[in-house]
DNA sequence: CGGTATCCTCAGTGATACTG
DNA sequence: CAGTATCACTGAGGATACCG
């Protein structure tokens, strides 16, 4: 809490711009890579790669390849995993209260 | 909570490089542009005034300029910018507690 | 002191094509 | 299906110089 380079840290985690998406993806147990695909709006292959790659190396989540044909591979959240998303719940939530008010405030500042 | 695309939002503003890093230097109180300078390691004078630039048009710091020579301009928190800070301190304690493990999951993981 | 204005670089990302 | 490989581009951000 004191430390400004642990806030870095975290940062160069949840501040990607992907990571917290995918990871939000994955609360209500394992997906498969496509579903990934399919349900973060936006999302390149390679980006979702990269993403997941991250993850795992970071340890908050698993990657499971069932050796069949064609592959199937899923992702799911690790404890650490878990306890990342609950963290980062209070600030969705904030956002639901403010973000009408911050798109207010840019109106504002906007016209002058 | 369920919309994706709030998250996006927040993820504009506390996934940013430096925003997140300012917000929190005004914490305990209004600081000037000079000390912040100082105090949020690595930051240029241009980001630094983009940041703050950005975070005064979103609502959650206020800009006071004394008409004094030299210039004196104080930032400090809005209600809304200390209520975001305090959504992002569980994000925080999680980062002190878990950090060491994302060390060592990295770690394992590049011994391979 | 607290900025703006410019220029420049490069890391992050998308698009596309290929593959076990 | 779930990637990897390449290329090309954009814009975030640093360096520097100047200003009220």
């Amino acid at each position: 809490m004191e430390d400004p380079c642990k806030a870095r840290q975290v940062l160069g985690i949840v501040g990607d711009k992907w990571a917290m998406l995918v990871v939000r993806m994955l609360k209500d147990g394992p997906r498969r890579f496509t579903e990934l695909k399919r349900s973060v709006e936006g999302i390149s292959q390679r980006m979702l790669t990269v993403t997941l790659r991250d993850l795992e190396r970071d340890g908050i989540v698993t990657r499971t390849v069932l050796a069949v044909m064609p592959p199937h591979v899923s992702y799911e959240l690790t404890p650490m995993g878990r306890t990342l998303r609950e963290a980062t719940a209070p600030l969705l939530e904030w956002s639901i209260e403010h973000l009408p008010h911050i798109d207010a405030a840019r109106a504002a500042y906007d016209n002058r």
